[in-house]
DNA sequence: TCTGGGGTCCTAGGACCC
DNA sequence: TCTGGGGTCCTAGGACCC
């Protein structure tokens, strides 16, 4: 698990990670230097009822001001704040130019999140002059500031964990690198739950243990951590705990999934109006998640639709298809299924989503495309209550509205079934 | 303090196949 | 059939992260 680090002969990584002040707040007051750019005590999240903070100032942060808090009690606790809200596309277009800015400098760039990019400067010493790491920290730092006006913050170490711990030592605007060989000295100072992938469920597990910090897990037998949460859990707590991380740094993958979901200002009653009203959030959702899956030049064989009810509970139900679709229609229509069985619980409904997974790129799905027609000629005989594959005139219909939406706008179509479909 | 929206990964059970 | 065991796929739920 963790050779890397002990497999002698092999040199010790440099690992940084680059995370990002306040992203949303940094971002917001670019967007909107006037108002935003002029608030110190600014909160950037969802506003109207049911909103959450999604960024705080640091000076509305000293207020108590946190991310995930709903946004009310945010202005309760401090009333001058100017609540704004997230500036999507503009957060994606810095996140994109930050990207840009460290892949000129760094061999390996991974985007962990909109505002966390890992990179790996092994073997790369020669080319910042033999400078120590945390020299070229300070010149990441400073590169991608003038690049992007964002200021960030990094953390250095031999690994992932180090290195993003050693990033939450060294905000705001600040640079922390943990040196080799001094990990586990590193890692004695933090609390259980401060370490990455160790919730509040967890905590509360540990917590009953009487474990509250790293010291305390590691003075722990093995066996007992092994008897109480399993041999992989405990394996990997104590590696943890212990400063041990030997995932790579990998470019980035893949996506696995798309997907919208919508809290309603006001829950959604069960019965036949409710219903209706759902079914039309739901095509919403469809098309949203349906348009990006087109743009990404994908298919998914998974839909997933969920369901938030008013006590909070979450249920979902999904269906995997014979063949990767791409169109809102045969979306929907399978999507609608799986909320007609979810509605049978007939409670009032917080919040919906619509997922799609098992994707695939276009080319890679003709190959399915083919066993799908083998179902239809009944060599393989197709499930009776499956809905309708996804016809041409399916896929047909979602490219013609693409293409609208792109040239006169968004508003350019209003999603709703069209005559003649089931 | 009544709790967003976008994701990823893990687990556990059942179906199905060999 | 008084019936084993492993692999893979699918589904539902949950933990966690930013």
């Amino acid at each position: 698990m963790n050779s890397q680090e002990k497999t002698p002969g092999r040199p010790p990584r440099s690992i940084l990670l680059l995370d990002c002040d306040a992203f949303f707040v940094q971002v917001a007051r670019q967007v909107d230097p006037e108002g935003a750019g002029r608030a110190p005590y600014l909160v950037v999240g969802g506003r109207g009822g049911r909103g959450v903070v999604t960024s705080a100032s640091y000076e509305a942060r000293a207020h108590g001001v946190r991310s995930g808090m709903p946004m009310a009690e945010a202005l309760r606790r401090c009333p001058e704040a100017l609540a704004v809200p997230v500036p999507r596309e503009a957060c994606t277009g810095a996140s994109r130019a930050i990207r840009e800015t460290l892949e000129t400098l760094s061999p390996v760039v991974e985007a962990a999140s909109i505002d966390e990019f890992y990179l790996d400067l092994t073997g790369t010493e020669r080319l910042f002059g033999g400078a120590p790491l945390e020299v070229t920290a300070h010149r990441i730092r400073e590169a991608v500031q003038k690049a992007t006006g964002i200021s960030t913050s990094l953390g250095g170490g031999t690994n992932r964990l180090v290195a993003k711990l050693a990033a939450g030592r060294a905000k705001p605007a600040g640079v922390h690198v943990v040196p080799p060989g001094r990990e586990a000295e590193f890692m004695a100072a933090f609390p259980l739950g401060a370490l990455p992938g160790v919730g509040p469920a967890q905590v509360a597990l540990l917590e009953a243990r009487g474990l509250h910090s790293v010291p305390e897990l590691l003075a722990v037998e093995p066996e007992w951590l092994i008897r109480w949460f399993g041999a992989r859990r405990a394996e990997w707590l104590r590696n943890r705990a212990m400063g041990l991380d030997s995932t790579p740094v990998t470019p980035d993958e893949d996506r696995k999934s798309i997907s919208g979901e919508r809290t309603f200002a006001a829950d959604i009653p069960p019965g036949p109006e409710g219903d209706a009203e759902l079914e039309g959030r739901l095509l919403e959702l469809v098309g949203s998640v349906g348009a990006t899956l087109r743009r990404q030049r994908l298919r998914a064989r998974t839909i997933t639709v969920k369901i938030r009810d008013a006590d909070f509970t979450t249920h979902q139900r999904s269906r995997t298809l014979e063949a990767p679709v791409e169109s809102d229609g045969a979306i929907d229509r399978t999507a609608r299924s799986l909320l007609g069985d979810l509605r049978q619980r007939r409670r009032p409904t917080r919040l919906l989503g619509v997922g799609v997974s098992g994707l695939v790129t276009e080319d890679t799905s003709e190959a399915v495309q083919l066993d799908l027609l083998d179902a239809l000629e009944g060599t393989v005989p197709p499930r009776p209550e499956a809905p309708a594959p996804e016809s041409s005139r399916d896929r047909t219909l979602s490219r013609l509205s693409d293409d609208l939406r792109a040239r006169f706008g968004e508003g350019a179509i209003r999603p709703g079934r069209i005559l003649g479909d089931p």
